[in-house]
RNA sequence: GCCUCGAUGGUGGAACUGGUAGACACGCAGGACUUAAAAUCCUGUUCCCGAUGAGGGAGUGCGGGUUCAAUUCCCGCUCGAGGUACCA
C-alpha cells in the first residue's frame, strides 16, 4: 500500500472482502450472547438514497460493530419494504410491471448501500413482496381471522374455542372483544344455520370483515388507515379523503388497547415517543350514564324508546347537566324528533352528511346544531332535559351522544351560548361568567350528595352512586380505532380469502402463499371493482372467487423482524429454536414518524403472536432510538428586480455605482448577499449546491448551469460572488439534494460515516451541510499519515516498520482515555462526541510520533465501528491475517489516566483566590489540610478557621469563613 | 388548546450525577514550507474595557429563586420544532 490515503483502492477491497467472505454473517447457535440490532428497512424509492437515509444505518452499524468487537453474536440484517404506492402509481402511468420498478430500484438501493461499507449479513434480506416472505403475512392474518380476544384470560384465544362455549352456554357472561354487543342462548346458537353462525363469529375475531365507516381516498381508489390520513388529506400524495361506509376487512387492535398501553412502561424508547403512542390509544376513564326519556306524546304512544346512554369522563359534573347533545349519525337521532322538529332534524342531518371531513374540520369553532323536541329525565333532579343534535358530538366516539355540562366544558359552553341555555356551576373555582371552568379540581357545590367533595372524590362518589342507582356503570374509552386492513390496490398481499355463498373463508395454510396474479392494467375495473377483479381466473381450484382487495402498507412489515431470525425457514414464520435465540430486538433504529402506523401495528401483531405461543417476547423493540431528518441547506442567489443597483446608490445612497455595472435590465444581474441594502431590490433564487462552495459560487459552472445564464452580470464583495442559504426539506426542485455518492466519490465512505456522526447528537434533525467534511477527511489522513510513518523527506512508497518498544505512561494515558471515552460514548448513542475524542487522541499521538503497536493495535480496534475500511487496513499492515470484526475491544485499565499533580482553583468565599497543585491521589483529608496550610503560610486566613471546606474531585476546592 | 422536546460564539456542536462554559470541528485572521498550486504544519479567534501587554468586567433565549457554586435544579414568561385535537 502507498504511502497516501488512497481510500478508493481501500474501501473497493474491503468491500469485496466482506462480500466474498461472508464477514458479516450471523449464527443462530452460538455460544456468545445475542445482540439484534435493526434498521427500520426501507421502502425502494425511485429517487435512490439522499444523506438522510443512512444516517440512522450508520448509527446501528457502529453498535453491531461494536457489539461485535465486544464479543456478541450480532444479528444486523436488512431489506426493502418493497410493497407501495409510488410503484403502483407509477405503473398505472407506464403500463411497467411494479415488479420490475421495485427491482430495479433494490438494485440502486444495495449498490448505494454497498459502498458505505455496512455490516448487514445480507444472507437474511427479505422483500415483502417476494411469495416466500408473504407466506406468513397472509398466515398471521388466517390466525388472526380464527381468533377472538378474551378479556378475562387476557390474551387471544382460538375461535374453535368459541364456538364450543356458544354451543353450551350462548355468549352470556362472556367478556370478549366484538364489534357490537350480541345477546343468543346456546339454543338459539344450535339453531343458526351456517351463514348465520358465520355472521356471528365475525363480530369476535381478530380479523374480520364487516360494513365500517372508511377513509376513502378517490384519486387513489382506495380507502386508508387513520394513520394515513392526516387533516382529512392522504399522507401519500396529499388527496382529499372522505368518510365512507364499506365492507371492509379490519383488524381488532382495539382489544389490546390496554396492554398496548401497559406495555409502554416497559420499553426504552423515549418519553416522547411513548407519548405519542400514549395519546394514539387515547385511554379515558369514565362511566356510561343511561338518561331515560321523557314521555312525550311522540314516546309514549309509539314503541319503547330505549334510554339514552353516553359517555362521559366527569361524572361528578353530572348536575350541572342542562341539555344532551347527540351526534348526527345517532341512529336515535331522528326517532325522538318531535313532528315540529322532524323537518329541522332532517335537514341538519342531511347538510352535516354532505360534509366532507376536510370541511368539518375546518369549521371547528363554528357553532350548529337543531334542537329534537325530545327531552330525557335528569336521573337525580328528576327535572328535564332537552335533547340536540350537533356534529361536535361524534358517532365514533362513546356512544355518540353527550351530556352537556356547559359550565365545565368548553365546546358545551359555547354551545350553551349560542342557543342561550342554562349554565350551572357545579365546581367551584373559575369565573363561569367568561369560560367554562375545566380544570379538576375544586369543591363541588349545587350538586346534592356531592356537595362540598374535591373533584377527585366526588367523581368515585358519582360512579359509586350511578352504579347503585343501576343507572351506569364505570367505564373506560380508548381513542384507538380498529385498522382498516383492506385496500383497492394492485401492488400489495392478496388475502388469503374466498367467498362461498358470499361469506368468507380463509384458504388453508398448506395453500400459501397465494401469490399476486398478472394483470393486464393496473387500474379498477369499469364496475369499480379493485384491480386483482381484473386477474384471469382469480378463485380457487373449486371455483370460488377469491378476495379482490389487498393488504395494506403496513402487512409486511409488522412482523418482519421475526423473519430475520430464520428467513429461510419454509416451515413456519420463525423456528422455536431462532426465535428463543434472538428472542426480540435489541436496539430499534428508526424514525417517529412511525409512532402511530408501524410501531404500534408491530406490537400489535407481536402480543397477538406471543398470544398463541409462537414467539417468547411480548414486545418486538425493547430499545428504540430515533434518528433525526436530514433537512436540506439550500443556497440562494440574488437577482436584481426592481431598480438598477447604481441608480440605487446615486439616487438614494448618494454613493458612486459600483464599476461595471450595465445600464439596464436587459440580461440578469446577481449581487452578492453582504452588498449593503442587496435585499431591497433582488430576489433570492434557489441555486444548485454542486456549482456552490461554502457558500462561494463558482461563477464558471453557474454560467455552465443553465442555458438563460450564461450572459449574466455579478456584483461581487472582495472578488467573491457569497450566497445566501437556508435549511429547507431536501427536494430535488431546491436543488439540495446531496447523494452519498458524492460524498464517497470525493472523500472515501469512512469519511462519510465518521462526518454523518460528528454532525451532531443523532436524535436531533439538522441541515446537511458540507463545510465541515474536511475536518474529519483530515483527520483520517493524519491517522493515515501516522500509521504509514509518513515524514515530508521520505518520499519512498514503503511503509516504516511499526515501533516494537513498549509505551510511555503518557502515550499510555492516551489510549486509555481513548477506550473509556468511545466505550462510554457507544453506550449512550454518542457517536459525535466519540469522533471528537478520535482527534483528539490521534493529534496528540501524532505530536509525539507515537507509532509504537502497542498503541496502534487498539487505537485500530477502537476506530474499527466507525471507519473500517481503514481500520482493516491497518489491522492486516499491523500484521494479523483475521479480519478486525472479532478482534477484541481493548480494556480500559484505570491508572493510566492519573498525572502525578493536578492543579486545583481555590475559591475563598467564593471567590477565586489562587490556584494549588496538589497530587491527584491525596484523598480528602489530605487536602484539606494541605489547603489549609497554604493558606495560614500565605495569610489568606489571618487568625480565622474555615467554617467548611468542600472539596470537589478534579476541580475546585471552596472555603467559606 | 393540550402533550413532548428544545434555545450555548460567525457556524455545527461539547460540558455524562450542579464544580474552571465554549471541548472538537468548520469558518475567519496571521504566519511557515513551495517558483506556484495542492497538501501539511504553527499561532490567534465568546463579547466589552485596556496599549497589540499585565489585568479587569459581562456572558449559556428573558425575569426571578435555591446553592459556597447553576448551561445543569425550581417557579414564571418568550420563541422554535414535533405530536395531537370538537375524543365528552
Amino acid at each position: 500500500m502507498g504511502k497516501n490515503y488512497d481510500f478508493g483502492k481501500i474501501e473497493q477491497h474491503w468491500r469485496e472482502y466482506w462480500q466474498k467472505n461472508k464477514t458479516f454473517k450471523a449464527d443462530n447457535t452460538s455460544g456468545k450472547p445475542k445482540y439484534y440490532v435493526l434498521d427500520m428497512f426501507p421502502y425502494p424509492s425511485g429517487a435512490g438514497l439522499h444523506v438522510g437515509h443512512p444516517l440512522g444505518y450508520i448509527a446501528s452499524d457502529i453498535v453491531a460493530r461494536y457489539k461485535r468487537l465486544k464479543g456478541f453474536n450480532v444479528l444486523h440484517p436488512m431489506g426493502y419494504d418493497s410493497y407501495g404506492l409510488p410503484a403502483e402509481q407509477y405503473a398505472i402511468q407506464t403500463g411497467q410491471h411494479p415488479a420490475n420498478t421495485t427491482e430495479r430500484n433494490i438494485n440502486r438501493y444495495r449498490e448505494q448501500l454497498d459502498k458505505i461499507g455496512f455490516s448487514f449479513d445480507w444472507d437474511r434480506e427479505i422483500r415483502t413482496n417476494s411469495p416466500e416472505y408473504y407466506k406468513w403475512t397472509q398466515w398471521v392474518f388466517i390466525r388472526l381471522f380464527n381468533s377472538y380476544y378474551c378479556y378475562k384470560a387476557g390474551q387471544a384465544r382460538p375461535v374453535s374455542e368459541l364456538i364450543e362455549i356458544f354451543e353450551q352456554q350462548g355468549n352470556e357472561r362472556l367478556h370478549i372483544a366484538q364489534s357490537k354487543q350480541l345477546n343468543f342462548t346456546a339454543q338459539e346458537w344450535n339453531g343458526y344455520n351456517e351463514r348465520q353462525k358465520q355472521e356471528v363469529l365475525m363480530n369476535y375475531r381478530l380479523a374480520y370483515l364487516a360494513e365500517t365507516a372508511v377513509n376513502w381516498c378517490a384519486p387513489l381508489g382506495t380507502v386508508l388507515a387513520n394513520d394515513e390520513v392526516v387533516n382529512g388529506l392522504s399522507v401519500r400524495g396529499g388527496h382529499l379523503v372522505e368518510r365512507k361506509m364499506m365492507k371492509q376487512w379490519s383488524l381488532r387492535i382495539t382489544a389490546y388497547a390496554e396492554r398496548l398501553l401497559q406495555g409502554l412502561e416497559t420499553l426504552d424508547w423515549s418519553e416522547s415517543m411513548k407519548e405519542i403512542q400514549r395519546n394514539w390509544i387515547g385511554k379515558s376513564i369514565g362511566a356510561t350514564v343511561n338518561f331515560e326519556f321523557a314521555a312525550a306524546d311522540k314516546a309514549a304512544t309509539e314503541a319503547v324508546v330505549p334510554p339514552l346512554e353516553i359517555f362521559t369522563t366527569r361524572p361528578d359534573t353530572v348536575f350541572g347537566v342542562t341539555f344532551m347533545v347527540l351526534s348526527p349519525e345517532h341512529p336515535l337521532a331522528m326517532e325522538i324528533s318531535t313532528e315540529e322538529q322532524l323537518v329541522q332534524v332532517g335537514k341538519y342531518i342531511a347538510r352535516t352528511k354532505n360534509r366532507t371531513e376536510r370541511e368539518r374540520q375546518a369549521d371547528v369553532n363554528k357553532i350548529s346544531g337543531v334542537f329534537t323536541g325530545a327531552y330525557v329525565i335528569h336521573p337525580f333532579t328528576k327535572k328535564q332535559i332537552p335533547v340536540y343534535i350537533s356534529d361536535y358530538v361524534l358517532m365514533g366516539y362513546g356512544s355518540g351522544a353527550i351530556m352537556a355540562v356547559p359550565a365545565h366544558d368548553s365546546r358545551d359552553y359555547r354551545f350553551a351560548k349560542y342557543f342561550n341555555l342554562p349554565i350551572i356551576e357545579v365546581v367551584s373555582g373559575g369565573n363561569i361568567e367568561q369560560e367554562a371552568f375545566e380544570a379538576k379540581d375544586g369543591i363541588l357545590v349545587n350538586s346534592d350528595f356531592l356537595n362540598g367533595l374535591e373533584v377527585k372524590d366526588a367523581i368515585k362518589k358519582a360512579v359509586e352512586k350511578i352504579e347503585e342507582s343501576k343507572i351506569g356503570i364505570p367505564k373506560t374509552n380508548y381513542r384507538l380505532r380498529d385498522a382498516i386492513f383492506s385496500r383497492q390496490r394492485y401492488w400489495g398481499e392478496p388475502f388469503p380469502v374466498y367467498y362461498k355463498d358470499g361469506i368468507p373463508y380463509m384458504l388453508d395454510e398448506s395453500e400459501l402463499p397465494l401469490e399476486l396474479p398478472e394483470i393486464d392494467r393496473y387500474l379498477p375495473t369499469e364496475k369499480g371493482e379493485p384491480p386483482l377483479a381484473r386477474a384471469v381466473n382469480w378463485r380457487t381450484a373449486e371455483g370460488y372467487p377469491l378476495e379482490t382487495s389487498t393488504m395494506p402498507g403496513f402487512a409486511g412489515s409488522s412482523a418482519y423482524y421475526l423473519r430475520y431470525m430464520d428467513p429461510h425457514n419454509n416451515e413456519t414464520l420463525v423456528g422455536e429454536q431462532a426465535n428463543e435465540y434472538w428472542r426480540e430486538v435489541d436496539l430499534y433504529f428508526g424514525g417517529s414518524e412511525h409512532a402511530t402506523g408501524h410501531l404500534i401495528y408491530s406490537r400489535f401483531w407481536n402480543k397477538f403472536l406471543y398470544d398463541i405461543g409462537k414467539i417468547v417476547s411480548d414486545e418486538p423493540f425493547r430499545k428504540m432510538l430515533n434518528q433525526g431528518m436530514i433537512q436540506g441547506r439550500s443556497n440562494f442567489v440574488y437577482r436584481l428586480n426592481r431598480k438598477m443597483y447604481s441608480e440605487y446608490l446615486r439616487e438614494e445612497r448618494n454613493e458612486e455605482p459600483v464599476e461595471g455595472i450595465p445600464q439596464g435590465l436587459n440580461i440578469p444581474v446577481f449581487i452578492s448577499k453582504n452588498i449593503p441594502d442587496r435585499e431591497k431590490f433582488t430576489d433570492p433564487v434557489h441555486v444548485d449546491i454542486h456549482i456552490v462552495d461554502n457558500d462561494i459560487l463558482d461563477i464558471g459552472k453557474f454560467r455552465d448551469w443553465r442555458n438563460d445564464l450564461s450572459n449574466v452580470h455579478f456584483v461581487l464583495e472582495d472578488d467573491k460572488y457569497v450566497c445566501g442559504w437556508e435549511v429547507e426539506k431536501m427536494s430535488k426542485s431546491m436543488y439540495n439534494v446531496q447523494n452519498p455518492d458524492e460524498i464517497v466519490e470525493k472523500y472515501g465512505a469512512d469519511t462519510l460515516r465518521m462526518y454523518e456522526m460528528f454532525l451532531g447528537p443523532i436524535e436531533q434533525s439538522k441541515p446537511w451541510d458540507t463545510k465541515g467534511i474536511e475536518g474529519v477527511f483530515r483527520f483520517l489522513k493524519k491517522y493515515w499519515r501516522l500509521i504509514v510513518g509518513s515524514s515530508d523527506s521520505d518520499r519512498e512508497e514503503s511503509v516504516l516498520p511499526f515501533d516494537e518498544n513498549s509505551p510511555t505512561p503518557s502515550e499510555l494515558k492516551i489510549i486509555h482515555n481513548l477506550i473509556r471515552k468511545i466505550e462510554d460514548d457507544i453506550n449512550r448513542f454518542s457517536f459525535n462526541t466519540a469522533v471528537s475524542s478520535f482527534m483528539i487522541a490521534v493529534n496528540d499521538l501524532a505530536d509525539l510520533n507515537c507509532r509504537k503497536r502497542s498503541i496502534i493495535e487498539p487505537l485500530t480496534i477502537l476506530l474499527a465501528p466507525f471507519a473500517p475500511h481503514i481500520a482493516e487496513e491497518v489491522w492486516l499492515m499491523l500484521g494479523h491475517n483475521e479480519t478486525i470484526t472479532y478482534a477484541e475491544f481493548p480494556k480500559y485499565e484505570e491508572k493510566y489516566t492519573v498525572e502525578s499533580t493536578f492543579e486545583y482553583p481555590v475559591s475563598f468565599n467564593g471567590k477565586t483566590r489562587f490556584t494549588l497543585s496538589l497530587p491527584l491521589e491525596l484523598d480528602s483529608a489530605s487536602i484539606q489540610k494541605a489547603v489549609l496550610e497554604d493558606m495560614r503560610s500565605s495569610k489568606w486566613l489571618e487568625n480565622r478557621t474555615p467554617k467548611k471546606i468542600i472539596i470537589v474531585p478534579k476541580r475546585i476546592i471552596n472555603i467559606v469563613v
